[in-house]
DNA sequence: ATGCAAGAGTAATAGACATTACCGTCATCT
DNA sequence: AGATGACGGTAATGTCTATTACTCTTGCAT
């Protein structure tokens, strides 16, 4: 390791005290959205190993102390201001659901609102992009937004015991497919400069969809 | 104005004489595939950023000069060894279809061969993983194997001129389907532990995305 | 032999950035 | 007022890595 002060190492007074990180829920509310914004617009522009915390500290106005007193970690950083994210999207779409009675709807719902939420927020894919590489290949923890894929797996789940899914994969495989689909269908929009609505064509791209998971007749 | 990239700063100053890339094809075949060996096994394992050159030149058993002699950058290394791999999918994928007439049995041996390919050499898709975000951000150039990518384009166009892919979209998002669902498919399969061979399961996939893609009827 | 070119090995150069430490300033509470 | 604590600003600290330079060895063609 790399010594610091020589004579820290070995005194007795040793117990980092790991900086104490404090209850994010203390943040002001104002300079949490502050910096969750910065974080939105900084981390969405560039890959994360080129993202400095001093920039998204000036952008939020506040001090890099309040950030890591508050977040701990860069990674940690950008997992919260994502996982912010995802549940508002949860949010909208348990709110959109209710009152919807026909089981394809339900799942046409789903897509919609997915789709929609992200060309509304084009930053957000880009974030969701920025940590997909960091995340996939280690935890998924901080993926798990339960709000959001809580309500992926309901739907699906429900879908199953009705028995008008596609029974011949597993239900884990269903889902990869709706992703695959869906985040390719995304990042290609985005990718290609947000040319050609996505929400425009979305019926009929949810057909295709619903064509491959629902059991064939 | 913090702007990062080293490698642009030169004004007016000197004319570097950019150190000479060797012409690749020099480099003795022999020490080129251990260094595309090297390259597969290392930046598999880790992700870009916190893979080292040294590393990998150790690894080859070359020095670094010779990495940098013929390949210039690091990035340029990771890609011309992901550009080797996908070209031996590609030629794989056009030794496949040889033959073959029937359409759909066309379709169904390109989804087959690529998954058939990656199940055999998962290092290739923690290569492609590690590249993809440097990549699909910028410049597609790199990715664009002509045998593998035109195969696919080549393939979908045939069925769109025989009209019996589906029509209602835009060619180019018919090939996001196909690649969003080909993509998160095999991720999967590597983040879940590779359980549960795909190829064995690529018929019934194949069926799901046919259904998909097909022209309704 | 002699010279040469290729490549090994090692160190030098240059930045970038996460994370910590310190210091000064206010607002709020007692 | 005095104390407390939160926070801004700036400057350490400690690492890491690309990329370049330089030195030395060695196989090999003249």
């Amino acid at each position: 390791m790399g010594l610091g002060t020589a004579s820290e190492e070995n005194g007795a007074a040793q117990e980092r005290e790991a900086p104490a990180l404090a209850d994010r829920s203390q943040l002001d509310p104002e300079t949490r959205l502050r910096i969750e914004q910065a974080v939105l617009d900084i981390f969405s522009e560039r890959e994360f190993h080129r993202v400095g915390l001093i920039e998204v500290a000036r952008g939020a106005n506040v001090s890099l102390q309040t950030i890591y007193k508050y977040y701990g970690s860069k990674e940690a950083l950008l997992f919260s201001s994502l996982d912010t994210w995802m549940g508002k999207l949860g949010s909208r779409m348990i709110d959109h659901l209710q009152g919807i009675e026909d089981y394809k709807e339900k799942f046409r719902k789903v897509f919609w609102v997915s789709l929609d939420f992200f060309e509304r927020n084009p930053k957000v894919m880009q974030l969701v992009m920025s940590s997909v590489y960091l995340n996939t290949w280690r935890k998924q923890e901080t993926f798990q937004n339960p709000e959001l894929f809580g309500t992926f797996i309901r739907v699906l789940g429900e879908g199953r015991a009705k028995g008008v899914l596609n029974d011949q994969v597993d239900e884990k495989i269903l889902l990869d497919y709706i992703f695959g689909v869906m985040f390719r269908l995304v990042q290609m929009y985005f990718h290609r400069g947000q040319r050609e609505s996505l929400t425009k064509q979305a019926n009929v791209l949810f057909e295709m969809l619903w064509r491959a998971i629902s059991k064939p007749v």
